[in-house]
DNA sequence: AGCACA
């Protein structure tokens, strides 16, 4: 039956994860693994006891994030199938982003309490060091992409061919739109830096495409998340998704 | 099981 779920939203919510996986590992992963789906604004996970095994996933459009909730469903991930629904809630990124954020104010009071005391304490700290106003913690997150491409992101959704289902995630690549003198040694050499690296197989009579075939699902998403929209001459960016079994 | 944004 349809679970009495929330109603879609931007951002989705996962639990069941694994909770021995490295906060900054899981959210890299995480992004590398839903960023089929469309483009991702944030993802959060806390290790707090209460928090420990879920993540936030936001997305830029809703329908990223109900094919992520549809199609993801068990996925099994660090060998935990992965539950996903939609979040409760509206990101704060997103409400950022919409202008319509407000710093929200009711927590418990407990909490409240210990976070103005802290944050009085750092004033009080950074004061007496500095004399000046400190930074507080509060980096700019846009953290997970590979920065080792040009700043090319743009919606290179599917590739050139008709395919419109993407298939769903496996350890076998199909890369598109390559030029036709694509050699199995340069696709080797572009994606064996990514760990899990298995083989690169061409075939003869069809040029401009490729296999690449991986340990497992993860691995061989970090490569397509890494390389998407690479390009070996300036006409060609990959077109990257799973093969179809 | 557990819905946050340090």
């Amino acid at each position: 039956m349809l679970s009495g779920d929330s109603p879609p939203n931007q951002t989705i919510y996962i639990k069941n994860l694994n909770e021995k996986i490295k906060k900054e590992e899981l959210k890299r992963s995480l992004y590398a693994l839903f960023s089929q789906y469309g483009r991702i604004l944030d993802v959060v996970a806390l290790k707090t006891p209460k928090l420990r095994g879920q993540a936030w996933i936001a997305f830029s459009e809703v329908t990223a994030a109900s094919n992520a909730v549809r199609q993801m469903q068990n996925f099994p991930f660090y060998d935990k199938p992965m539950r996903i629904q939609f979040a409760k809630t509206k990101s704060d990124c997103i409400a950022k982003a919409e202008g319509s954020f407000v710093p929200r104010e009711k927590k418990k009071k407990q909490e409240e309490k210990a976070e103005r005391k802290r944050r009085a304490e750092d004033a009080q700290q950074s004061a007496a060091v500095n004399g000046t106003k400190a930074e507080n913690g509060s980096t700019t997150h846009a953290p997970y992409v590979s920065a080792s491409m040009d700043s090319t992101q743009g919606p290179f959704r599917q590739g050139s061919t008709s395919a419109q289902e993407s298939a769903a995630p496996n350890n076998i690549l199909f890369i598109e739109n390559l030029p036709h003198e694509t050699t199995s040694m340069m696709l080797e050499l572009l994606f064996r830096q990514y760990p899990g690296f298995k083989e690169v197989r061409m075939i003869e009579a069809k040029p401009g495409i490729a296999f690449v075939e991986f340990e497992d699902d993860i691995q061989s998403s970090m490569a397509m998340q890494a390389l998407q929209g690479f390009k070996i001459t300036p006409q060609n960016p990959m077109a990257i998704t799973f093969a179809k079994k």
